[in-house]
DNA sequence: TCTGGGGTCCTAGGACCC
DNA sequence: TCTGGGGTCCTAGGACCC
């Protein structure tokens, strides 16, 4: 496979993005710490984070440390529509994108150098067009890695540009604390700790070995990738969502609930999900029932339907079933929060089709690699190990076949 | 510090099959 | 009747991301 030896991949990651669109729609809110979301803090502007206000904060904690915040309700349509405005600049830059969220994205910008400069000038364009025509601040990391690109935006912001030249990676990526390796949460970072690991340097001390028996196989090889600064993914096109979900916080208020004041918020759950699967037109087989209890302790229930299907009277027929049976549940617990998900999306059972083609074939031990493509090629034909690739992704794997 | 809403991926065990 | 490898499908939980 081709690796592209220069840095033209960016990573284009808009800046506190609901508190920007706050900002921008309100000029009264500008240069003035917002906060956006009451219980729990959606997003924050730099104002606020400079009192250490952080997302996904409780909201008293928040207004405690920055008393003079704007906190301001979510408008989530709103955010839509910028998120929409802002894609449109991201396509009319390249047609490789992939979105990553509402508010970010990876853009392939290789071979655009004739018609539209280097990537550095593309990246300045970009930022320009997107204070420009939608108004909102955005930064742009450039690499040649997806990683390092992600790396380059974080370290960049707010509202900052940051090329890594291929020839400084190691330098750049080394000093890193070990959080800024993907994966990399406040469990693993401690697991890590706990053997004095500190920093992307010491986790590329390490062998793959060592690395997998402290946070397991899967997350051991990705870190080994990663710090040897090895990332061959591409920027892909036309990625699927795999479910889709909706859920509500019923706070305290949960444990009065009565039972059919429960199944209204199930239906109106329900509900939103399918009608977003229609419209996507999509249809799943497995619904999972999320639940919180008083402790904010959580748990799934999961039923499978014989076929894939966005019918809401199936769909809640299903739904309602796992609620009556996790009932008892319920009373014995409280329950603070309710949520489905239909996952499973467009597989129906008579199609459905594993791959025999399982983690532990996807080490970076070529031979079995190709063996095991071999042996799925053999039965399913070429499509199935493209798939398989998509089943087994390893960030330090060279795809050893060819599309189509 | 008392915590939203939307997702992704990995692990592991049991039932079942050839 | 016992044993084994290899695989599918489902369920549940956990970590992580924005």
């Amino acid at each position: 496979m081709f690796v592209s030896g220069e840095a033209s991949i960016l990573h284009a990651d808009l800046d506190s993005f609901y508190a920007s669109v706050e900002q921008r729609d309100n000029p009264a809110l500008r240069r003035q710490p917002v906060i956006v979301g009451a219980g729990v803090v959606l997003a924050a502007s730099y104002e606020a984070k400079a009192y250490g206000v952080r997302t996904a904060m409780g909201g008293r904690q928040a207004r405690a440390l920055c008393p003079q915040a704007v906190v301001v309700p979510p408008r989530m349509s709103a955010y839509s529509k910028a998120s929409d405005a802002v894609f449109e600049v991201f396509r009319d830059t390249t047609p490789l994108v992939e979105p990553l969220s509402v508010d970010e994205a990876f853009l392939d910008v290789s071979g655009l150098r004739r018609v539209s400069g280097t990537p550095v000038q593309i990246g300045a364009r970009l930022r320009e067009r997107v204070r420009d025509e939608v108004g909102l601040p955005i930064t742009v990391g450039i690499a040649r890695t997806k990683f390092l690109a992600k790396v380059a935006s974080q370290e960049a912001k707010p509202d900052g540009l940051l090329l890594v030249p291929p020839d400084r990676e190691l330098a750049f990526l080394h000093p890193l604390p070990v959080r800024r390796l993907w994966g990399v949460g406040a469990k693993t970072a401690g697991r890590l700790r706990e053997h004095g690991i500190e920093t992307v340097a010491d986790v590329a001390d390490l062998n793959e070995a060592t690395l997998s028996s402290m946070v397991g196989g899967a997350m051991g090889r990705q870190l080994f990738a990663l710090a040897h600064n090895i990332d061959r993914r591409r920027v892909v096109t036309g990625q699927r969502r795999r479910s889709v979900g909706a859920q509500r916080a019923l706070g305290r208020a949960g444990n009065t609930m009565s039972a059919p004041e429960v199944d209204a918020v199930v239906v109106n759950l329900v509900d939103r999900i399918t009608r977003r699967m229609r419209s996507a037109e999509r249809t799943g087989r497995t619904v999972v029932l999320r639940l919180r209890f008083d402790d904010f302790a959580r748990v799934t229930r999961s039923h499978t339907l014989p076929r894939a299907t966005a019918s809401t009277d199936v769909i809640l027929g299903a739904a309602r079933a796992l609620v009556a049976a996790a009932g008892p549940l319920i009373a014995e617990r409280g329950l603070t929060l309710i949520g489905f998900a239909v996952c499973n999306i467009d597989r129906d059972g008579a199609q459905q089709m594993e791959l025999p083609f399982t983690h532990s074939a996807l080490t970076a031990d070529n031979t079995r690699i190709d063996s095991a493509v071999d042996r799925v090629r053999g039965r399913y034909g070429n499509a199935a190990v493209m798939r398989g690739v998509l089943v087994g992704r390893d960030p330090g794997w060279e795809m050893p076949m060819l599309p189509d």
